[in-house]
DNA sequence: TATGAATGAGAATTCATTCAT
DNA sequence: CATGAATGAATTCTCATTCAT
């Protein structure tokens, strides 16, 4: 019904930015890849930034109950980063979402008190994995230094080496998640 | 005179490309940052597309310089490598540009062809750090494994930290080159 | 419908494209002599040019289908000749076509290649009127020589004849037809 | 000197004219088939305006000049209509002006003003014709009839077939004066 | 005179958005 | 809900014209 149609639409809107670049991607562009008439998206979005903003605060949250749900988890904080990694770089929609956030961003495409929400949203999610870190740090195998720093260098990381594919290098390697332990470790 | 002039065009709308993005930066607000009419533009370059293509190009070759200018140095791998992350974090100018760079890659603002050479540029450039990287091995002070994967890691580090500015977390510090060279030491 | 908005366009476009000339006809110009708004015209037609040789293209055709229509028909040549001319000098729309033609033949506002096209297709017509003359040999009423030749001239004589209006000479006369039968009569 | 250079650029603009149409012949396409820089071309007419007022004007001038010649002549008229034919195929420069002629009068390139100055002089060498056709019907060798209508008819046959060659059918051909004289003859 | 860099008004084209069906 | 024709503001690009050299 009408949320799973709104749903297939943000996923659809989601490769296209992702792909095209947010001046880039148009509406038709995304109707076409959701098998919808243009005139119809408007019927769940107001305009073309209310759709980008939506795309970007889901994506986050998505993102935040992941570092959430490992956060609630048992185990080691090395454990938690594992899983984190392996989720944003291979269950898919993840990936190209932060593309979308990171121009967000450095574009002046949404105004600048939505742009605020994102960046704070951001933040609140950088918290949840600097818990993470702290935890590491309790249990003596991460690093020592400001927690925020290592959770902000991890963080970078961990998007950055879901671009991979974007910028022609292929999908990441399972390996990566050693490189990026190699980081946080003592 | 000509040259000058197209210089000038070409730091405006680095900056202008890497403040706005590929679509969202206008060939009127280049002008304005160059200080020039806007139809002057073109007396220069045919069109937006090709001032973009000079842009990326131009960045990816004086990256190239950096690259086989430490390569050709006296010094340790681990002193070049310092020294290229300086001079890509904070000579200015250089950071922009790989966010331009991305961009080109992940969008389909410029044609496959012209996309392909890129491509085959970053790869040139990656190539330059990897004998790096096995200068390092050779030395024994870096970690073990495919010197091509561990170029591309390094490589990836150094450029998205460059990022930072554009992601409201500021100018990368100093000490961040300690966490490359953790990354790729032993 | 569709059709039918893409008729009216073309209509609208062939009379100001002979007003204006190709190049001084603007696409809001067209737009206006059509009733719709500029942005539409790109609905239907990619660029000005496509919409330029479509006119070009329906034209000739039409004029070639009055020629199949004649000389299919019973009757001798000379009431051919004169019902052809008839058709293209008052029946309206046809003799602005023919102007625009010319001048795209002229101009290179057209590619080579579409141009060449509107050179084979004006070829076509060209061989039915030969036809045309020929059967007036036979008929030993036509004047005796190079059909092909004569048709030509004839061709020159009624397209001619029809830019009138536009060297400000008024609307041929109906006796204009004597003339052209002076011309290829015996 | 100064009138000559005038004069070299007339002729180079004549030629672009009527290769480009009106609206099509840029002033730098003008300046380079004139081997000049196009700044220069404002040191000798105002306007782009002014530069194809004066080229048809001296064109018709140089027309009505022929005319004039021939009507003060010795001979019959069918000598001196074979011989005005002659000179407007086949002395160069001569039929290309009549194509521009023709190109201003249909489009609103020029105001009004002088497009009813063109209208007058193309009036004043069709006057002289006719004086011709006069001549013919008092020598008993054209057909009777309007001389005026006659000489309407003569110029149109003239002038039309110098544009052949735009239209891709080549030169014309010397035998093509025999069709003009069947068309004026008894 | 002669040049060509520079300007900006104006034309082509794009695309988010509206709305009748 | 769904469609796609229609609109027009915003952008790219062109080119006549100016002017410093």
């Amino acid at each position: 019904m009408r949320e799973e149609r709104k749903l297939q639409i943000i996923q659809a809107a989601s490769r296209v930015f992702s792909r095209k670049g947010l001046a880039g991607a148009k509406m038709s562009d995304i109707a076409r890849e959701a098998g919808l008439s243009h005139g119809h998206l408007y019927n769940h979005f107001k305009t073309k930034e209310e759709l980008l903003a939506t795309i970007v605060q889901m994506g986050q949250e998505l993102y935040g109950r992941v570092l959430k749900g490992e956060l609630a988890r048992e185990g080691d904080a090395a454990g938690k980063l594992r899983r984190i990694a392996e989720t944003v770089w291979f269950s898919g929609g993840m990936t190209g979402i932060y593309w979308v956030v990171l121009q967000t961003q450095a574009s002046d495409v949404l105004p600048a008190e939505t742009k605020a929400e994102i960046s704070a949203r951001m933040m609140l999610n950088l918290d949840l994995l600097t818990q993470i870190i702290e935890q590491g740090q309790r249990e003596d195998t991460f690093t020592t230094g400001d927690p925020k720093e290592i959770a902000t260098i991890a963080m970078m990381f961990l998007h950055n080496t879901g671009l991979w594919e974007i910028r022609g290098l292929g999908e990441p390697k399972h390996s990566m998640v050693d490189w990026l332990l190699k980081l946080v470790r003592k």
